[in-house]
DNA sequence: TACCACTACATAGTATCGCAGAGTAGTGAC
DNA sequence: GTCACTACTCTGCGATACTATGTAGTGGTA
């Protein structure tokens, strides 16, 4: 899909924050996992700097752990503002998506 | 509902192409829509942007006509380019709103 | 040894979009 | 003659995802 950039908008974000909540993850495994998604143009750089966002609004705890296949990773867990941000975030997604598709459908 | 507007970009000119198709009409009564709607903080200044933008891209047709309770209206209707853009931007919300909602079911 | 592929993180700069704020104008009511 | 409502315009801003590039660790392979 194409050009969906400016749609992901306040959502990526919060995509983010769901995949975390699944269980401790790092930003390069996030990254495939939007791709495997089906948002299949996200790039790392995109990843990290929403990860760096989060880290500077104190939404995540983070753990700096070994690899054996490569460097460092840093794995990222929710706190609790973390969680109470994912839940804020499905409520607007709920929201704005029950709207856009009440303008649809009638 | 608050704080939505990062989560409207990339969506609020495909809800307007979609309220322009449903019928000639101006900026300023597609602002009340929106409001009714639910989006009930968009301005018209943010409206207007995206009136302008529309035209500069070419997806519209506009016509002026006066109007008995105040100033001229500008009435737009989309032509081929809008109505294709429109078809566009149904597939984007499509494909974005289901994997969003494949992440959140699962 | 040299090169490449994959893993993994970081960041400066850019474009886009919705929004805030202010202004201009026309009409009618009180 | 002030106010409310209708109606359009414009400048500048903040937030976000993307582009492009760089750094660095590991393992395979020729």
């Amino acid at each position: 899909m194409e050009n969906i950039t400016e749609m992901l908008k306040g959502v990526l974000e919060g995509c983010v924050l769901e995949i975390i909540d699944r269980g401790e993850t790092y930003g390069y495994e996030i990254t495939q996992q939007l791709r495997r998604l089906g948002f299949s143009d996200v790039v790392e750089g995109t990843v990290y700097t929403i990860l760096l966002r989060l880290e500077k609004n104190e939404l995540v705890d983070i753990e700096k752990k070994p690899s054996e296949l490569g460097p460092p990773r840093k794995f990222y867990a929710l706190n609790d503002a973390g969680r109470k941000e994912l839940a804020t975030f499905w409520n607007r997604w709920d929201f704005v998506a029950s709207k856009i598709n009440e303008l649809k459908e009638k």
